[in-house]
DNA sequence: TATCCATAAAAACAAATGTACTCTAATACA
DNA sequence: TGTATTAGAGTACATTTGTTTTTATGGATA
């Protein structure tokens, strides 16, 4: 992963940076200046200095002058990690790309009142969504505004809550598994509140 | 989103708190008790220090003592989302309960390098990887540690990165996909670089 | 070889900042 | 009403920390 290259970066420059975003995504806020001279090896600040003002300058960093700690990171988002490229799981097709962009996952959390639901069950596996997963569901306000094929969390009465693909037709609501082993469910609006439609998927390993 | 009775918390702390979130989501870093002071409309920083006590006590909050601008948030994950119950993927038979806990997608980023790649084609389909997700890996460093069953992104010299089941028998190397339309690779092992191994699968819709 | 330039060391300084202490005002409670 | 508790104001101090300046070193270049 040496990108110091195509970033414009000197190996010290980019060594630096690279400390300063493990400190970041570790500490939650910003190293000093002597914090990184002694990380780096050095005696003297003056070297962090010159080395933030390179990073600086070529829009990597800023800071507030004059205020203790105050590092933002500019170009990356905070919490994001380095897509390195893409990887194939279909033959050896797909080469290693060296595009530097950036997952957030966070930004699906922006969202209000997002929540999340553990996984119960095989009824969604052929759409990729397995017993044990989390989801991340977006309240539903407005059931009419559901479309068909939404993936949707929802609550009939007296039975349970369930994750089903969702479909309208007429007046019937059909809530459908992604399994073969299992029968549509028809119910009528009435007997159906939504609680949620699915954003994400996260599977821990 | 009134959280301050069941949070424990007085008017004044809640307020505070609520501001330091809100200070980190716009600069990335801690802010000083001074400015704090400001933006409490307090003229000095004794109320500060107490309000920052309580929450430290109550476990919102921690810093580096003496050191300027360390304050870290604790408790709730900043981006976390509350896990409302499980859902039912099967048949209508679990119901929504009530315990509160949190979802850290973020946990898997503390660690170090930890990147991301792009998932093409179908090869993974039955560990419910499927095109187009995200998945996040952790470099390798031994590859003499893994373990047959992990699933790795391997890079063949001379043909491509791929991601796959990793499996180990004498010599040989093997890496398996989970698609039944996919034969497995036997290589030796000075034809296979490992670059990481599988951590969490992320796939927003 | 001589010169230039970038980097590192060293020291010193001033501002920012966390912390401690005392005093006063407000509030709650018996 | 009186007392105890808590919160805030004011002040002072030591440490942390960003910044500046001077000097030394090493490598590149003509």
């Amino acid at each position: 992963m040496d990108n110091s290259q195509e970033n414009n970066l000197s190996e010290a420059q980019n060594e630096l940076y690279q400390w300063i975003k493990n400190y970041f995504r570790e500490f939650q806020h910003s190293p000093s200046i002597r914090q990184m001279m002694q990380a780096m090896n050095l005696k003297s600040p003056a070297p962090i200095q010159s080395r933030l003002k390179h990073l600086q300058e070529k829009g990597y960093l800023t800071w507030q002058e004059g205020k203790a700690r105050t590092l933002q990171i500019v170009d990356e988002i905070f919490e994001g990690v380095p897509i390195l490229g893409s990887v194939a799981a279909g033959g050896l097709i797909e080469t290693y790309t060296d595009i530097q962009e950036n997952l957030d996952v966070t930004e699906v959390f922006k969202k209000k009142n997002v929540f999340a639901l553990t996984v119960n069950g095989d009824s969604m596996i052929d759409a990729c969504i397995a017993d044990g997963d989390m989801v991340l569901m977006e309240p539903i306000t407005d059931s009419y505004s559901l479309k068909n094929g939404t993936i949707v969390s929802a609550l009939v009465p007296g039975l349970g809550t369930t994750l089903k693909y969702f479909f309208k037709r007429g007046n019937k609501i059909f809530l459908e598994a992604a399994n073969p082993n299992y029968e549509p469910i028809e119910l009528n609006k009435e007997n159906v509140i939504f609680q949620g439609k699915l954003l994400a998927v996260w599977r821990k390993v």
